[in-house]
DNA sequence: CCAAAAGTGTTGATGTTACACCCATGA
DNA sequence: TCATGGGTGTAACATCAACACTTTTGG
C-alpha cells in the first residue's frame, strides 16, 4: 500500500492536525523604517515605531507593532493591518523580512512572520498614539522577546538592499533634490558619499525623472526630481504582492 | 488605562488566543537543490527531489518535502526532520526561503515555512525511498499547492544567489576541479562561461585553497582545488543557525 | 603528431573613486 | 562680494568580457 511511506512524514512526530496542546500561534509584526532630521542639527537619523507592551510576557517593554494572524486575511495583509490598528501608519513599501520560530522566544510556541516597511516623509503621521514611541535604529534599549535581533537583521538587509535596489526612494516625497537621496544613502550606509560621483550614478540609472522646478533656499536652487514610477523599487523576483 | 490602546491592537480582530476555529497550522517545507548528469550526455541538469501525495489535499500529484511544525522544535530544525523523514537526506546547506501563507493556498488555512537546501554531490544516498522522484528543476509537472511558485522563487534565488557568494561550492564535493565548479555556475546560470575569465574570478575571490593534486583524465590533468573552510557560503548577516 | 582541455596574456569597454573646477544664488 | 551647495570635467584605477595564445596530456 503506497501509503505507509507518506505516512512517516505526516504521522510519526506529529499528527494530521496538531492537537491544542501542540498549540502554535502565528503572528505578525513589521519592523517600520523612516528617517528624521534631529532638530538644530543637520544630522539625519534611522528610527522606528515601538509599542509598548501592556500584557504579561514583557509588560512594560518596547515591542514591534504586531498582532496575531487571523484566519481570513493573508500575511502581507495581518502586517498592514496590525500596523495600522498599532500605530495608524501605512507604509509605501512592504516587503517580508524572515519567519522566527525559535522554541524559546517567548514563553508560549509563537511563530512571527516579521515584516519591514519604509515610511516616505510625506506618509508620518503625527497624531501621537498612545504607547507609540519612535527610537533612534542605532540605540535601541532593550526590547521584547528576540526583536532586537529582529531589528538588526532588518537594518541589516536595509543597508544590503540600499546597495543593490532604489528601495531608497521609499524614503522620500514625490519631489527631491539629489542631496536630498543622497542624504538617505548616507543615513542608511552610515558614511559620505561624493556629490559628484553620486548624482552620475543615480542619473544613469534611469529611475530618476527631472522636473522643471526647483528648490529655492540658500544657495543655488537645486533641480527636482521625481522616481520613474515604471521601475520597482526593488527586484522581488517571481513573487510580487504575494503572500 | 493605558491598556485601551493596545487592546486595539490584541482584539479588535484576533482574541489573545486564537479560537479552534481559527486553527491556523503551520507546515515547513524544503526546495533540495543538486545536480545530476545526464546520461549519455554531458549536459548537468538542476533536480529536486519530490514526494507524492498520498493524501486528500492533491491526493497523487508531487509535492514539496515537509510536514508540520512540531511544537518542540525550530523551524530550521523541522525542516531538517521532516525533509530526512520523507527523503533521507542531510543536506550540506539549508536557509530560509519564505513564509507562504495566502489564505486559499490549501483548501485549510496553512502557513508554510520553506526552506532551500543545496546537496554536494557525494551527499546523494540513492537509497530509493518510495514515493519520492527526482525533477528536473526546468521542466516540473503541475505540482500540488502553490508548490510551483515555491520552486520557481527557490530558483530566483538560487541563481540569484549564486552572483554573489559562493554558495555554488555547496553542491560539490571536498576536491574539484575549476572545469567542475564552472559546470555548476553554468548549470545554475543556464549559460556558458569562459573559462579563462572563471578561472581568475574564482581564484581572486579567496575561496579556494589549490591541492598539488591533479585529476588525470582524457586531457591534460587539471588541478584539484579544496574550499576555504573560513570563508562563509552566504553571508547571512546577523543571522546564524538561527530559526 | 593531433585533438582537446588546462592554463596564461592582452586588449578594449566599462565602472568607480578622488578631486579640481565652474555655476548660481542669498545674504 | 563672498560663502556655499549645485553641477561638470577628468585622470587614475579596478573590473570584466572577448579572444589569441601556450602547455600538457591521451590516443
Amino acid at each position: 500500500m503506497i501509503e505507509s511511506t507518506v505516512r512517516v512524514t505526516m504521522t510519526r512526530t506529529a499528527p494530521e492536525v496538531p492537537s491544542p496542546a501542540d498549540a502554535i500561534r502565528v503572528a505578525v509584526s513589521t519592523v517600520i523604517f523612516t528617517l528624521r532630521r534631529l532638530p538644530g542639527s543637520d544630522a539625519v537619523q534611522v528610527v522606528l515605531p515601538l509599542v509598548r507592551r501592556t500584557r504579561d510576557p514583557h509588560e512594560g517593554q518596547w515591542a514591534l507593532p504586531g498582532g496575531w494572524l487571523d484566519a481570513t486575511e493573508g500575511l502581507a495583509a495581518a502586517a498592514s493591518r496590525t500596523l495600522g490598528e498599532t500605530t495608524g501608519l501605512a507604509p509605501s513599501y512592504l516587503e517580508q523580512l524572515y519567519a522566527f520560530g525559535a522554541v524559546d522566544r517567548s514563553p508560549t510556541r509563537v511563530v512571527s512572520i516579521v515584516y519591514w516597511a519604509l515610511l516616505r516623509a510625506d506618509e508620518i503621521t503625527d497624531s501621537t498614539v498612545e504607547n507609540v514611541s519612535w527610537f533612534d535604529a542605532a540605540s535601541l534599549p532593550r526590547l521584547a522577546f528576540d526583536h532586537n535581533e529582529i531589528v538588526e537583521y532588518a537594518l541589516w538587509r536595509l543597508r544590503n538592499k540600499v546597495g543593490y535596489s532604489r528601495i531608497a526612494h521609499g524614503l522620500l516625497a514625490d519631489e527631491f533634490t539629489l542631496a536630498d537621496l543622497r542624504e538617505v544613502y548616507e543615513a542608511i550606509l552610515g558614511r559620505r558619499l561624493d556629490p559628484a560621483n553620486f548624482r552620475r550614478q543615480v542619473e544613469n540609472s534611469g529611475t530618476l525623472i527631472p522636473t522643471d522646478r526647483f528648490r529655492t533656499g540658500s544657495h543655488r536652487p537645486a533641480r527636482l526630481y521625481r522616481y520613474n514610477q515604471h521601475v520597482e523599487l526593488a527586484d522581488r523576483g517571481p513573487l510580487d504582492a504575494r503572500d
